[in-house]
RNA sequence: GGACCCUUAGCUCAGUUGGUUAGAGCGUUUCCUUGACAUGGAAAAGGUCACUGGUUCGAGUCCAGUAGGGUCCACCA
């Protein structure tokens, strides 16, 4: 067995391992009868994605539990891939093209475009999956998914075609986002609302009858005015009562007359109570437009550039150009009556980050499905969410859900499947025409004549393609690929794992999306994608609300069950750095996840995310962690290594053979304390998992790992292999100890304790570490009791007390200066019940207390002195004692104690509390006030012995 | 405007149904290269748990309110 180095070197072992396993296939979700399965899919990072912190959390959570699954036995099954990213990806194609060739999209033509993006993607795209290879990330490759692959193509349109046919889908002229930078609209959920510094400007408009006599209004966007059509004011305002129905002339742009009309959407605290309508441009005047019958001006081309409809003074500039145009003009005019300073929220792009438009559009809508369900799924518990708060914001969502805009204007994407005929007018298309499969045709294959048809430019929202994600990776709607992807098997998902600024995105809809397609084989998955079904033409008279009644056959409970995507949804927290703020490519402030890992190790940065990533609370970025985490890796392999330059082992291939070694008989109080503490730290490493509490884990883990057993056990064992008699079953204690403890970390740090595992030879010749069964602390205790070791719980207390000792006497070593000498006596007065716990120790205590020896005395006078829960211990100085500080120190103790005391005392004479405490609170107090009191007693004493 | 979260040691944070003298890591001070580890060991200093009330025998923990910070939702020009 080859030696432990000094210090460990992350990297070769690293790529060492990385490569064992995928030689080995040892990710492959397998079907097995006999096993419980666990499925996660990854949330497909965007193909032209590179690792962020926010992956490394994400993804390494969800390696923690896919390899605790197969840990624990079970058929573990997580599915990785990519999103195609529509806006994502076709920006940066078409950068590329502008940067390389000078050349727009549009020069190149649909098809040629795409091919570029293929291409891109090829040589590209998905870099992501490499960097979560070096993350350690145990994926099942071979199942790799990309949201554009045929298969998966052939899915989203699947999913098209029958809700069009259910009538979920319609096409709709309506206000939507629109983006000048990419030129495609959005759904209102890709819409972050800003504050921005702006004007406020205050424009009048004149009377056309009475001349000399105004109405003002105020308004952020002058450059909108040749858009206007109306002045609105409220119903019920007396100040403009007399002015309704009459008509003032617009104070910009084209000549024109329009009239001042009533309306109650007008807020007459706001402003001047007056309100300009322009309903080509904000989604509140273009209800007024409506409701009034007024035409609606289009002063704005896609780009955001004013046009012509717009005068000849500012076509052709640019919205913002034009906006200070517009106020100088109005100046000029004697139009603006004041300009002032303006904070107000503005729509911004998520993806372009520039001011959207509200702009009137034909665009695809989706009445979502299965809403009502939706709610239950959640609401009853089908699926659990981590932290539970998330449900509250999930159903306030679907509680005022909108229809969703699911086409975008852009080419790289799952294109529409819908064709015109030719010659169709899509501008006066009715929702009649829609269902008529002779004017439009909707299907997976397209018309049998397409040269009579033309398709559909627009592609679908990329949302629209990942929320199928959970079973579109596992072969949906194609059965025979559904089998070989054990679907039946796999589905639903056990855990996702995600971040809660995504759940309308995705969560959300992925649970209707299941909820909708995920019905059974032999009810359904009929006739999907048989194209136009004109039998239920529901989406005739769609409104904004798109509030289905609740109607009669909503999914029982058992079908709904079945149906979700998954059955419990962790959200982590959002990675921030040093000063609180979001990470972004934008500020600079997030580190390369690549260069902390070259720094400090997979695992350690696993380990150190990990243990800074509380449940539910966003996370404050602290590299000194990660270091941490590396620290701890280093500390693991130096305690296996002083394991391994302990002795040789008997036979350490499994816990059987480890557990055959032990010898119950030569059992002290650190041996049974050293068990119960990692019986004690199983059971609550397992507690964690239960409930998603990563952080707690580690944090058990550390603290048994360090504390109990690096800084005590280790410690104690070196006296223990001294001798002899003693040596065997200490090694079998460290081995037992080390195995276990090997198996509750690989999920967080896999490679070192894969290297380990092997290193100490813990399972069978050529097996992985994942081939082994961890072991339940009840499991543990069993097979103990079966090899005749019984745990002593009072050797636990016991051990507590020598620690508290030790303190004390290295506490006194220091306060004198001697913490050095290695040769200092201390001399201990206790009782006989005390002395026989002390006793047998003696060996080990000397040494922790780095003494020379430790007696027993009737008195002792004139020495410092401490008051241990064994009895009072003197360190042996002679005559060179500082009688002064002395007794200051001892005082200072004494006083701290009384205080405790009387507290206790307090709460004993409290009738009230005696009365209604538990027994065990009350008894607890009663001992803690004896050991207290005991201790007094001999701090008084020691104080009087200095006089 | 509505909802949710946060405020605990110098810093970053734990604290799971209310119950001994509130913890960790980092940092700080002093000491230690003893045969696993200086990526380490030992000892120590450091907190009126944001504030004000309330419930309770007992509150960091539960309730109400206040202040400050944050996130999400919402068509006030």
């Amino acid at each position: 067995m080859a030696e432990i180095t000094k210090s460990y070197e992350s990297r070769d072992v690293e790529k060492k391992w990385y490569a064992a396993w995928q030689a080995a296939h040892a990710f492959a979700g397998k079907v097995a009868a006999d096993k419980e399965p666990y499925t996660i899919v990854i949330p497909p990072p965007n193909v032209t994605g590179v690792l962020t912190m926010g992956h490394v959390l994400n993804n390494t959570l969800q390696d923690i539990l896919i390899r605790r699954a197969r840990l624990e036995g079970r058929a573990a099954l997580w599915i990785p891939g990519t999103d195609h990213a529509g806006i994502a990806t076709q920006n940066v194609v078409e950068r590329q093209l502008r940067q390389k060739e000078k050349k727009t999209r549009r020069d190149l033509g649909r098809e040629k475009f795409l091919e570029k993006v293929w291409e891109w993607r090829h040589e590209k795209g998905g870099i992501i999956l490499e960097q979560l290879r070096r993350l350690g990330a145990s994926c099942d490759w071979e199942r790799t998914q990309f949201t554009m692959d045929p298969h998966y193509s052939r899915a989203v349109l699947t999913a098209f075609v029958d809700l069009f046919r259910k009538g979920n889908i319609y096409r709709g002229k309506r206000m939507v986002n629109w983006c000048p930078a990419t030129q495609t609209a959005l759904s209102d959920e890709e819409v972050n609302m800003k504050p921005v510094n702006g004007a406020m400007y205050r424009v009048r408009y004149a009377l056309v009858d009475a001349p000399g006599q105004f109405i003002e209004v105020k308004t952020t966007r002058p450059e909108t005015i040749p858009g206007d059509v109306a002045i609105a004011v409220h119903p019920n305002d007396p100040r403009f009562a007399g002015l309704l129905g009459k008509k003032v002339r617009r104070a910009l742009g084209p000549a024109a007359e329009i009239p001042i009309i009533a309306d109650t959407a007008v807020d007459m605290e706001f402003g001047t109570g007056a309100l300009k309508i322009t309903p080509a441009h904000d989604k509140a005047d273009f209800e007024v437009g409506q409701r009034h019958r007024l035409p609606a001006i289009d002063v704005l081309d896609p780009d955001g550039t004013l046009n012509a409809l717009a005068g000849p003074e500012l076509a052709g500039m640019d919205r913002f150009a034009g906006r200070k145009k517009a106020a100088e003009l109005l100046k000029e005019r004697g139009a603006l009556v004041a300009e002032e300073p303006y904070t107000n929220n503005v729509g911004y792009s998520e993806r372009a980050d520039v001011p959207i438009e509200p702009r009137l559009t034909w665009q695809w809508w989706l009445r979502y499905p299965r809403i009502e369900e939706a709610k239950a799924a959640v609401r009853d518990g089908h699926i659990k969410f981590y932290p539970e708060r998330w449900s509250k914001v999930y159903l306030h969502w679907l509680e005022n859900i909108q229809d969703w805009c699911i086409s975008r204007q852009l080419w790289w994407g799952h294109r529409i499947p819908v064709w015109y005929r030719n010659g169709l007018d899509k501008e006066k298309l009715t929702e009649a025409d829609l269902r008529d499969p002779a004017k439009v045709h909707v299907s997976l294959e397209g018309p049998a004549d397409p040269a009579n048809w033309t398709q559909e430019d627009d592609v679908l929202d990329t949302w629209a393609s990942s929320w199928l994600w959970p079973f579109a990776t596992m072969g949906w709607p194609d059965a025979a690929a559904q089998k070989s992807a054990g679907f039946d098997y796999f589905y639903p998902t056990t855990t996702l794992v995600t971040g809660p600024d995504i759940i309308f995105f995705w969560v959300a809809r992925m649970i209707m999306a299941g909820l909708e397609f995920m019905e059974k084989p032999e009810t359904g998955n009929r006739k999907l994608g048989a194209g136009n079904g004109s039998d239920n033409p529901a989406g005739r008279d769609a409104d904004r609300s798109g509030r289905r009644s609740p109607v009669a056959g909503l999914l029982p409970p058992e079908e709904i069950q079945r149906r979700i995507p998954f059955k419990n949804v962790y959200f982590t927290g959002i990675i921030r750095d040093a000063q609180g703020r979001k990470m972004s490519k934008s500020l600079g402030n997030s580190p390369d996840p690549l260069d902390l890992i070259d720094k400090y190790g997979a695992d350690g940065l696993r380990f150190g995310i990990v243990s800074i990533a509380p449940q539910g609370q966003d996370i404050r970025f602290n590299e000194e962690r990660i270091e941490g985490g590396k620290n701890f890796c280093n500390k693991l392999w130096n305690a296996c290594r002083f394991r391994q330059m302990s002795g040789e082992a008997a036979d350490n291939s499994s816990q059987a053979a480890i557990l055959a070694r032990l010898e119950p008989k030569k059992f002290d109080a650190d041996d049974h304390a050293i068990l119960d503490r990692l019986l004690a730290t199983t059971r609550e490493v397992n507690r964690c998992f239960g409930e998603f509490e990563f952080s707690a884990a580690v944090q058990a883990l550390y603290t048994f790992f360090w504390s109990d057993f690096c800084d005590w056990y280790v410690e104690v064992s070196k006296s223990k292999l001294q001798s002899a008699d003693t040596k065997a079953n200490c090694l079998a204690i460290q081995d037992l100890v080390l195995r276990q403890t090997l198996l509750l970390l690989h999920p967080f740090i896999p490679f070192i304790t894969e290297e380990l595992w092997h290193l100490l030879g813990y399972g069978p010749e050529g097996r992985f570490i994942e081939d082994a069964r961890l072991e339940n602390a009840s499991q543990i205790a069993t097979h103990s009791t079966a090899r005749g070791l019984t745990l002593d719980r009072v050797a636990v207390a016991a051990v507590e007390k020598l620690k508290a000792f030790v303190t004390q006497a290295r506490a006194l070593k220091a306060e004198h200066n001697l913490a050095s000498r290695r040769d200092v006596r201390f001399f201990v007065t206790t009782t006989d019940a005390d002395w026989d716990i002390l006793a047998p120790n003696l060996a080990k205590l000397t040494r922790m207390a780095g003494a020379a020896e430790i007696l027993r005395r009737e008195k002792v006078d004139g020495a410092p002195a401490a008051v241990t829960p064994l009895g009072t211990i003197y360190l042996d100085l002679a005559n060179t004692v500082d009688v002064a500080a002395e007794k200051a120190r001892l005082t200072k103790e004494l006083e701290q104690l009384t205080k405790h005391i009387a507290a206790t005392e307090a709460r004993l004479g409290n009738k009230a509390f005696t009365d209604k405490a538990p027994p065990a609170v009350i008894e607890g107090a009663r001992k803690q006030l004896a050991e207290q009191q005991t201790k007094r007693t001999e701090l008084e004493r020691l104080v009087k012995t200095l006089g």
